[in-house]
DNA sequence: TGATAAAATGAGCAAATGCTCGCGTTTTCA
DNA sequence: TGAAAACGCGAGCATTTGCTCATTTTATCA
């Protein structure tokens, strides 16, 4: 599959200089602090502003409005995220491993990132609705892949289904509270596998990986 | 299990007479039909009362708060909603069976109420927090006893963590669009079952219903 | 060095939001 | 029937929100 570039939404300036690329992360750093902390429902662009001791008048220099700043932050986490997908086959390690390790990497960068799950599991209003797009095209997108590299008997409908379904369980427990993240990080990895099995199954393609 | 009553929050203020339980039910659907089209970031106590042709302040009258409408409304779904578990085994029916039941049942409610969806997938943020938590443990209720009739074999913790671990599932999932419902019911069914037998799988647990 | 562009500032505006309150109307019930 | 309680009303207040803009400060580079 070619990579299809992500399409360049110009939601945001980019800094021309040294020092104003370094308040554009502070601004970012001050929104993802107070998403964090109060969830996105509490931001506004003068506590951002604040947190991060600029100007709003500075905010607004980068930033054309304050969906351009959850864009771009979300932007810098879609950016970090997709490198938990391996982007090809390693023959050494079975599909269940595979997953379990991307399943580690997701546990892993939303413990690093307490504002990306907030973030994540927000973004079902239709205000965030391209934003909801571009995350999850992009991360469909990897997932496809890797069931391409361990499941070639699957055609393309069907990886991309199944891609979507299992962003969908991810995005459906990732935030889940109430349950330890180790816990939840053995049951995202078996509702994915066992997911992917019966699927699999259900469709009546015969895998030898899948079946181990 | 004994039916343990939910948390009784006296959010709001119930009318007493007749033509006020009309209105009082009028704001609803209001707001219901609001959250729809516009999702509920959009949603103002002015624009429900306008909408419900009911003054601002009677909608005073019987709600506290914004938030109080939305608990309401939440309510009011939340009663409708547990009508699709079923209370007791059918025995002419198998678990995969009965749980396609549910699927369908669940559909067929967000079809007819399309704020449900709207409502159930943004009530991430933390001012939605306890009633996140009242849907879910009612849910999640159902789904443990519906585990205990079907798969006696289970113990209390693992029917709760399997049962938590299904509402995140269909949460995550019912909301899916770029998929069409009658595909989504059985991708949803078949990510539920997938995750059930995978997780009797892991704990040990060789159940005659679950490996049919 | 000086001219020009880029960046930084913060008072403050227009609009929206949640909600109050005083007053008029309808219902209830003894 | 009459008084008390419940209901209905909507102008408008206090606050917040996203954002502008005139002005000052800093960086760039011929």
């Amino acid at each position: 599959m070619m990579h299809t570039p992500l399409p360049e939404v110009p939601e945001w300036n980019e800094p021309k200089q040294a020092r104003s690329r370094q308040r554009f992360a502070l601004i970012l750093d001050a929104a993802a602090a107070l998403i964090a902390e109060q969830g996105i429902e509490a931001v506004t662009t003068n506590h951002i502003a604040e947190r991060a001791c600029v100007a709003i008048g500075s905010l607004y220099q980068f930033f054309p409005s304050k969906e351009a700043v959850v864009a771009a932050l979300l932007d810098r986490y879609l950016r970090a995220m997709v490198t938990v997908f391996p982007t090809a086959v390693d023959e050494s390690r079975s599909f269940a491993e595979t997953v379990g390790g991307v399943v580690d990497g997701i546990m892993t960068f939303k413990a690093e990132h307490p504002a990306f799950s907030q973030l994540f599991g927000a973004m079902n209003a239709p205000t965030h609705h391209l934003l909801t797009q571009r995350m999850q095209g992009a991360i469909t997108q990897r997932i496809a892949a890797m069931l391409k590299g361990y499941h070639p008997a699957m055609n393309d409908d069907q990886r991309a289904r199944c891609a979507l379904v299992g962003y969908g369980i991810v995005k459906g427990l990732v935030g889940m509270e109430d349950i330890e993240p180790g816990m939840l990080r053995s049951e995202i990895t078996t509702a994915l596998l066992g997911y992917v099995r019966a699927f699999l199954k259900r469709e009546g393609i015969h895998d030898l990986e899948a079946l181990e």
